[in-house]
DNA sequence: TTGATATAGATGCAACTGCATTTACATGAG
DNA sequence: CTCATGTAAATGCAGTTGCATCTATATCAA
């Protein structure tokens, strides 16, 4: 049976996302915003509520290493994006929660982020082919099927 | 008439990205090679051929800014993997060469590579699938249909 | 209770990146 | 030729990342 070219899907997708993350980061500067971590750390953490989050649950959401969420979250609370509270569960860890101006921030970042990445995906596809291409995608990220490992 | 949704084909678009590259770094690190960055630009030079290329050529074609590709040519370099050659039509410049044990390197490399992301992307798609998505995908790289702007 | 092991999170250090600037040569006008 | 301007590439510095390790608390078996 045929086998498809993994290649051929694997460098147009490094390729579009570089290009699109390139558009929505510049965008982003210009506009003296902070990136895209920032916002999806500040997102989760507006999500997740008063109830807050634990460091390590925004590891899995954000699929990021250890200390890179240790060292994110420094940062965001020495912005004033976010505070950190004692945990009464655990005396190891922390709960994360999101302040007032942080949640202003998100929206502000949202704002440009939304604005440049629909300019730079939106003229590319007719409404069919942006929701074929993003079921397409949404297959990569599933487990794969057990029988075609 | 309806608008298709930038969000749907952005986020399955980043995080199926980050996925694969996760995937293929990690075997890479696995397996003591450098990383893709390295064979990007050892693959460019190995198609350059003797005539090899300008660290400016490469920095359009790998989409690096400027100093990125000083840099990253002096490590190359510093490895053994390129040579740059004085350049003799223009004083201010460099011809970056491979070296043989630049071609090594980067067949070594090819090897790891190949197999992580074939792992990480055949087992999701039909071959008609697979061939879709690189459709879809090539068009946010052409640029946009005019009268979408 | 005590000790072995596991988990949450922080951190020292080296490598890497981004930004701004600098150096060196090229080019074109006068 | 000479000066002003433009382009190729390098670099100092501050901030960020990756790796390995460390500290503190939790958990569980004996």
């Amino acid at each position: 049976m045929e086998t498809p070219d993994p290649f051929a899907v694997w460098l147009p997708l490094a390729r579009a996302h570089k290009s699109v993350l390139a558009s929505v980061e510049t965008a982003l500067k210009q506009a003296g915003l902070p990136g895209l971590d920032w916002y999806d750390t500040l997102w989760e953490l507006e999500c997740a509520g008063d109830a807050g989050l634990r460091p390590f649950e925004l590891q899995e959401k954000l699929l990021l290493p250890q200390y890179g969420v240790s060292r994110l979250a420094e940062r965001l609370a020495k912005a004033g994006l976010l505070a950190r509270r004692t945990c009464n569960d655990d005396g190891r860890g922390q709960v994360l929660v999101i302040t007032p101006e942080g949640a202003a921030m998100r929206a502000r970042i949202w704002a440009v982020y939304s604005a440049a990445m629909q300019q730079a995906v939106t003229p590319h596809f007719s409404p069919g082919e942006a929701r074929r291409l993003a079921e397409l995608l949404a297959k990569l990220l599933r487990p794969a099927p057990a029988d075609k490992i």
